[in-house]
DNA sequence: ACCTGAACACCGTTCAAGT
DNA sequence: ACCTGAACACCGTTCAAGT
């Protein structure tokens, strides 16, 4: 065990996050509080304070991390050389894979309540996410895979489709083992349609 | 104004829950409190126990409300008479005229935890939310008018993608006002695919 | 610049006691 | 059967004061 804790703690704000982050999965949302925090980092209760206004601020920091990573999860899943059915697979189990691992974390980022500091940056991200599948459609489009329908349409049907996935796998609706395994007949009914040809 | 309020309420737990409702409408699900209702109510903080066992009880309860009358209105929105896109399209409408005025309601509704006495009865409801797109399915797959893939498959592309919407304009992502016009397109390209034919 | 300790105004929940 | 009032153990937030 370490001597006497030093006044400063040094690196306070991202304990913070991460014991936070921990607690969201382990024992859910509700469970989440600042003073809880700040015990298990060893601080005053006023110390978190510091560094987040309040505690909606502290949840819009873990929300804006969750968007960090779950872009790059989907930046780096997107391999534009594909064609389209296994691209857009590709980028849904990105995106599949996250919302069951971090099923209380996604449910946070989809939250409503934020404040107002935090969301312009919050909608930034959300941004990237949608340009990611934006880059997707465009690219399909040109190369005339998808059919000609305006593209705000096919992409509010992409995405819903596959938030829609996301969130039921989240909510505990949908088991997450099967969504993985059902995922390319969701991604060809998706492209191909639910009616006879 | 009426005398000397009685002793019992007469009907607290009707009232708090519609209080309730009002609050999480008005001021979101963070604003409420118990006390609160109770203060509200004109009754002591300590009432509302007789009528839900803790808070998460009176949420629950909410939510049971909030299943109930949407699968009313899901219920009366379908028309077994008319061929499937049309039919489709007016229980999508249903649910999203739901999302859209009540979207914290729908959070509530959505939320991972309850009160494992109360998840009977929401499963109980959550099933009946799906009957009623699988009477719609099973309907259209008998008259010719779906793919012969399995039924969950078509189930699940269609629940996700309705879910989906609801859940984009319950959290703000896409406006309210747009989805309702543009439901008729959605419900075609689902059908329809994305991909020429 | 960062943290503490006390203070304030809230919570949810329980439980004896009242009607 | 239903409600009250006090009590308990928690919160989030603020702010002077300490290092």
């Amino acid at each position: 065990m370490s001597a006497s804790r030093p006044y400063h703690h040094g690196d306070l704000r991202s304990t913070l996050l991460a014991s936070a982050e921990r607690t969201l999965r382990e024992k859910g949302a509700a469970a989440l509080s600042l003073r809880e925090l700040a015990r298990s980092a060893g601080v005053s209760h006023a110390a978190p304070g510091r560094h987040f206004k309040d505690k909606q601020a502290l949840l819009d920091a873990l929300a804006l991390n969750g968007y960090a990573r779950l872009n790059e999860a989907m930046e780096s899943a997107d391999d534009a050389t594909l064609p389209l059915e296994p691209r857009l697979t590709s980028l849904a189990r990105a995106y599949l894979t996250f919302a069951i691992q971090h099923p209380e974390l996604l449910e946070l980022m989809y939250s409503r309540k934020h404040d107002p500091a935090s969301a312009a940056q919050l909608s930034d991200e959300v941004d990237r996410s949608l340009s990611t599948f934006l880059r997707l459609i465009t690219d399909a489009k040109s190369q005339g895979e998808l059919i000609n329908t305006d593209l705000d349409s096919i992409m509010l049907l992409t995405a819903a489709s596959l938030h829609g996935l996301a969130a039921l796998v989240a909510a505990g609706a949908y088991p997450a083992d099967e969504v993985l395994t059902t995922l390319d007949t969701h991604v060809h009914l998706l492209l191909d349609g639910l009616r006879p040809r």
